[in-house]
DNA sequence: AAGTAAGTGCAAAGCCTTCGCAATTAGTGT
DNA sequence: ACACTAATTGCGAAGGCTTTGCACTTACTT
């Protein structure tokens, strides 16, 4: 019922694909489209990739999912209730570090000084080295 | 005879082609692959894509070039000698300012000390909007 | 229960990038 | 200058990932 209206609210219909692409999403944290179709496929074998890729879409709309880029590879997308972070992509080992966005407030505070430029760290990861790979040749 | 010796000092062969490109990459700055195959042609024409593929990765090996992630979108190489800067990316716009690097160095200190994580800021875009986007509906 | 517009599945196409392979060519030694 | 060898090139094809067109299905309206 709650999924009901909560879908429906939005203006969406309510279809099984869509209930599950978003309880996937929401239970996956950062996943990859092709990861969500996983998921989704294990109650819903049916399921076609591209019907995925555009709820996906649809539910970035209407605000209830969103994407980030992490690594250089693909998109992953994250329900738009979970708490805000920056992430820190090791390079070397592609570790993802979660990082509280208060701890960079100053810094977005300065960007926005300095530039005008009101600044979403949590769309794009910031590039760098772990500590480990960073002493490693 | 001063290129000659960047690229050869490096060992690597002496193409027109790579000329070309490292030429190419210098004089556009964050260009994509496809742009700088399009400035190449203008003096080689049949000049492969592939080719321009596999000699912005060989110029990268060697140092001489780099790339970064501006936008959505794809790839972008520089020079190594341009001055090294973070890049703000207007989602809205596309804009890309220019940041110097010195600006974030408090925040990559902070990164550092908080999570052991050595940062490079000019290998991802920040993004975000920019002013006049920001007062946009 | 019927109508209609949104949503789905499927297959194909589109980007961007990489790869295999045969032909070419830069740099080396003669 | 000339021949040799390995690096480099062009070409075509293939590979990911994502989008699109279209006919069929289905959720919601009345």
């Amino acid at each position: 019922m709650a999924d009901q209206h909560e879908l429906r609210d939005k203006g969406l219909r309510l279809t099984p694909q869509r209930e599950l692409v978003l309880a996937a999403v929401r239970a996956l944290e950062h996943a990859t489209p092709e990861e969500v179709a996983e998921k989704v496929k294990l109650t819903h074998p049916g399921i076609n990739l591209s019907t995925v890729y555009r709820n996906l879409e649809t539910l970035e709309n209407v605000g209830l999912v969103q994407h980030s880029h992490l690594g250089h590879g693909g998109v992953r997308y994250h329900a738009s209730t979970e708490e805000i972070h920056a992430h820190l992509n090791c390079e070397s080992c592609g570790t993802i570090i979660e990082v509280p966005i208060d701890a960079t407030a100053s810094f977005t505070q300065s960007l926005l000084d300095g530039y005008g430029f009101h600044t979403d760290l949590a769309h794009l990861a910031i590039a760098g080295r772990c500590e480990s790979c960073f002493n490693k040749p």
